[in-house]
This record gives C-alpha cells, structure tokens and sequence, in this order.
DNA sequence: ATTGAGAAGGTAAACGATTAAGTAAATACG
DNA sequence: CGTATTTACTTAATCGTTTACCTTCTCAAT
C-alpha cells in the first residue's frame, strides 16, 4: 500500500507537506498542492484508515446494534429495511457500518460498550435489541453518540415510529368502514406495545366504541401460531368480532389461516388488518390493510440525527424525532352496513 | 481510555512488557504477568484496534459487500437470513463485520477495492451484488481473502446453493406427485437461472417429460407483476399446465392472484411450486411446496471459509462448496391422477 | 536599512500498540 | 570456578497519519 511517505519521496517534500496537501489546508502553495495530489492519484494512495482514526480519535464508523434473538434482527423486514435506510443515509456522509459484536466472546466476554469503546466507533445506533439490559444503559450513559430506535431513554436522542397516531388512524378506518366490535391481538409487552394499547382503548372511547375485554387479547409479535389460537378463541365467543386488529402484518396471517379453516372469508365474513407494511402483505390476496410504517424515514433520521450528534455535538438538540405512518389501504378490511 | 502506558505506569514496568502479558506471551515471569492482568482488568483496559490494526496489518474486521438494488440486499430473505448467519459465525471467531460502502462518495468516488484496503479489512463476502461489474473484478483480483456467494470466479472460494439438485429434486418431486404437464416461469440471467433451467431440462429429459416451448417463461426474481402476467399467458393457453413451478416465492404469490383471480383455486384446479423457501411461505394457507435452501448453513459456510482463508491462506483449498437445500412440502402441489 | 507580516514548507512528537534486539541477573553445566 | 544458557525484562523502532511549532524566504511599509 502507496503511503504518504511515499508521495513525499516522490514529490520531494516531507510528509507533512503531503497529508496538508491532501487535507486541503492553506498552508500550502497552490502549485505543489497540486503536484501533490495529482501524484497521490497516479500512485493510487488512499489514506490509511486505522492511522488516521490512531491520530484523530475519529473513525468514520458507527456501530450497529442488531441483537437477533427471538427471531428478530436482520431478519425481520422493519428491521431490515430501516438499516437499509440508515446504511445509505451514513455511507453518502462518508460513515461505515459495522455491527456490534453481539455474540460476545474475546477474553472475559467484552461488553457492547468495550467493543464499541475498542473499535472506537464515533456513534452507535441502537436499533433492535433487549433495551432493558444493563449493558445496554451503560452504553448509553457512556456518552458515546448513540440514537435508539423505538425506545425512550433519559437524554438519549430517539427516533419513533408514531404509534400513538398510526393505532388511532388504523382504528378510526376500521370505525369508518362501518365496524363496530372490533377486537385487538396486541404484542407482547413493550413500550411500543404500550403505546398502541392506550391509543386503541382511547381513540375507542373518543369513537364512542366498547371494547369488551374478552376483544383484547394478547400473541407475541410475528408468532402465526399464537395469533391463530387468539383468533380462534374471538371466532369461538357468541358475539364475535367483525374486524380483528393484529400485532403485525407476520401475526395477521396467521389469523388469515384460522379464518379459512372456520371456512370463513377475509374481508367477506370478517375483516382484518396488520401493523408494519411488509412487502409482502401488499403482494397476495386480499391484500393486507396495515398501518405502514415508514421505514426508509425512520433510519434516514436515525442516521442523519446520529451524524449530527457526531459532528456538532455542542447544537444538537437531544431530542425525540417522531415518524408518522399512514394506513395502507388492502382489501382485507370490508365496507359493512354500520349499526349493530 | 486506558493504554498499556497506563498500566506500566500503575505496575511499574516497561509497556512492553504489558503488552507481552496481555497477550501471553511466555518470557514473562508468572507472578508479574498476573498481577499486570489483574491490573489491567481493575482499570477496564481495553485495546485500541486501531492502534492493533495499524501496527498488526489485521483488522479483525470483514467487509460485506452488499448491493441494494433492484429490492434486493439486505431487505430480501435470503440474503438477510445468510448475512444473519454469516454475522454469527464470524463473530463467534473474533471478527466483526462491516458493510463495504456502496454509495460511492468521496473524493473522487472510492472504489470497493480502495475502501476495503483503507479499511483493512482482513477478507471479504461477496454476498450480493452485480457480479460482472469492473470493480467486483478488480476486487476478487486484488488478492485480498474473498468468498463469493452464489457466483464462481476462477480461482476465488465459493459457496453456492445446489440449484442443479435443487432444481432436480423439485421437478422430481412434482412429478411424483402425478403432474406431467409443468411449466417453468424462470427469472431473469444469471449463473443461478442458468444451473436451475438447465437442470430443469435435463431433469425433465430424464423422467420422459416432454416440455413445450410455450411452457417456459421468465419472470424477473421477486417480481409479482410480471409472475402474475406470465401465470395468466399459461392458464390462457390451449392446454394449460398442471403446476407451475416460480423464480422464487415471491413470484409465486403473484402467480397465486393470477390463479385466484381466474375463479381457480390452488392446489385444487392448479399446483405452485416457490424456490427460495422464505419464511412466510410456511405461514399462510396454502403453505407453498418449495424448494428450501439451508441460508444458515450457507452462511456459515461463507463465514468458515473466509476466516479459514485468512488464517491459514497457505493451507485452504481454493475450492466450491456447494450447499444442499431440499424440498419443503407445502399443500400447494395437488397428487393427481397421473397419465394425462 | 530595518522591521514585521505572511506564505510555504519542514521538524518532530504523538496516537497506542507490537516486536526485534539488547541486557542483566539467575541458573546450569562440566 | 568460569562460562553458557535461560529467564525476565527493557529499549527503541515502527506502523501511517496529524499537527503544534519552527524556519526560511519574500516583500511591503516605515
């Protein structure tokens, strides 16, 4: 690899006078500024990453924290289409990406923060993982730069899908539809889960709704198995449902099968809609009605919120940056008469 | 942060010799190379990779090379699921993993090859991507420990998934099943089509069947739009096929509305086979009969490989290794009659 | 002529590690 | 006992950059 010295053997001056060149600094004439650089081009110099982050504490690389347990991470299409977005939005700033090591190993287990400490990542996304661990508060109480995901913590930026607004625009649709018993699988317990409970049973009073509690009823997100048995529980009761709301467009199909095997139809017999927007609810028919969350704005402003803490962290506003979905409009969910 | 030269400060000894007892290193004396461990543990010493990288020429760091484009990338199954699987493996080795910058910026836009080098990343995945652009070329070429997944360079490890045996197993199954009227939507060119098309003929040729020109089309990968028009120009003909096997599941659901919207139903009045095996296929009614590849195990054989290559690059095999998938038996390939 | 400022570039230390080579003391050996 | 070997360290160079602080030169102003 052509270094810096190299240029300056080359161009005859000292190394200095090279990394000045190519820094762009003024202190330089303009002419063997670019002698300089136009050598560097011909050698094929590119700067030595690992000295340069030696010398400036700087790296140009943020660290991603992915945990995939529970069937989740990468794999999950939110997930994945959020890092998507939030890997173009740091690489067009000159950013890399490197995932915190999760399946942590080394000599006596390093720590997310010694791993993100080590690798001297300039800021850390925390996007899919278990936020009540300690590890990861440490992480975030080290001062590093770092944005949640989905998740509030004490004066830590954070970025939000709304789903305050997203479970009230959902509802208010199914409510204008015509629906009147409409029954909600809600996920496993979270603040995200909290969020979109309180705003069903709130936008359900302001609509003038009753939720029986036997309409509320709980499945694990993306568990089909689980979303299938509550559903056949809200099938089964004497006044069932019209509308079934669900977790999550993976749990929604899950209710799909139960209805088929009742040997009713979606929306004809009965009406369901997801939350997400995953690709492939679009694509198969009925087509899944679901609050589509906004993935490519949600890691655009992890990342741009994330640079901006890096880089001018004295004016960066701590701050909860929130996202706004919008209902996908499928044919799962049926125009019905109104009134019971 | 807390440096060697912190702790030779607090044990009185030379940096050196810290370093050779955090590293183990054996003309230490025993005692000294505990207590300067035990030292370095009280004070949360932890390396600076950067300053190991630099001096060392090993990064512990991978680079991925992952083209978004045309949908594909990190927001498609498979590729998620491998680069999942690839993460663990890597990881539990003492590497970390770090996206090769696509969006080229810069000054005067970096290639993959100078942004791995000034990284130094000590290997390379090639996982997804435009094979047949200059810069993978100048890439493979460069000498840098690579592994490829799904494309064969000369002279550069790889790990492709079976399709000529995948292709086989799934033709064979069909057939089994009593179909001998099958039709083949392929997607678009690539080393991948080409293994299953062919082996779609050869195995064809094998069982006695006879496929009309007509009965092969293409569809580009994950594309429900055309799938469904090329499904509807199938049923549309004199003779339509009994099963249609897709480019992908994906596909396949696009054939499904086709199907659906023709008043038939799957598999009653006509079977659909998938490639690809991605999750949702196994969890919405009917489940789709297709051909699952071992993503795990792919990527685990990727993250080996590489690791293997950077480790001993003496001794590894300059090889193909070649993963086997298998056929997941959905409800979506109906057992018919048998002779036309 | 003297002074001073500004421009252009050089010197050398530093970042935090690794490692070849050196040294002093302890131990072994004949 | 003298020499050779081993043990346990230390010294110092080095990886490729950056940067504070010099030095030298030119040239304009007094």
């Amino acid at each position: 690899m052509v270094s810096m010295k190299d240029i300056s053997a080359v161009c005859g001056v000292s190394v200095a006078t090279v990394s000045k060149a190519l820094n762009d600094q003024n202190d330089i004439g303009k002419e063997t500024k670019r002698r300089i650089r136009q050598v560097a081009e011909e050698m094929g110099y590119f700067p030595n990453t690992a000295a340069k982050t030696l010398k400036t504490n700087r790296s140009y690389n943020v660290g991603v924290l992915f945990n995939h347990e529970d069937y989740s991470g990468l794999t999950h299409d939110y997930y994945a289409f959020v890092l998507d977005s939030l890997k173009n939005t740091v690489e067009q700033k000159g950013y890399d990406i490197t995932f915190v090591n999760t399946s942590k190993r080394r000599l006596g287990g390093t720590s997310y923060l010694e791993h993100c400490k080590s690798r001297g990542f300039d800021g850390i996304a925390i996007v899919c993982t278990d936020f009540y661990s300690p590890e990861i508060l440490q992480l975030v109480r080290s001062g590093i730069p770092a944005v949640t995901l989905d998740h509030l913590f004490n004066n830590v930026c954070a970025v939000m899908s709304n789903n305050v607004q997203g479970m009230q625009d959902l509802l208010t649709y199914v409510y204008r539809k015509g629906h009147r018993r409409v029954a909600y699988i809600h996920g496993a317990d979270s603040a995200v889960t909290q969020s979109r409970l309180s705003s069903f049973y709130r936008t359900a009073g302001q609509l003038g709704l009753t939720i029986p509690d036997e309409y509320v009823r709980m499945s694990p997100y993306r568990d089909t198995k689980i979303a299938y048995r509550e559903t056949m529980y809200l099938l089964d009761l004497d006044e069932p449902p019209t509308c079934i709301l669900y977790p999550d467009d993976f749990a929604a199909f899950g209710g799909f099968n139960a209805i088929h095997e009742r040997g009713l139809r979606v929306p004809g017999d009965i009406s369901v809609a997801g939350y997400d927007g995953i690709r492939i609810a679009r694509h198969i028919e009925p087509t899944l009605t679901t609050l589509r969350q906004d993935t490519t704005e949600l890691g655009r402003q992890v990342g741009e919120k994330l640079i901006s803490l890096i880089e001018h962290p004295k004016t960066t506003l701590v701050e909860t940056i929130v996202v706004e979905g919008h209902v996908f409009e499928g044919n799962s969910v049926a125009e019905i008469g109104g009134e019971e």
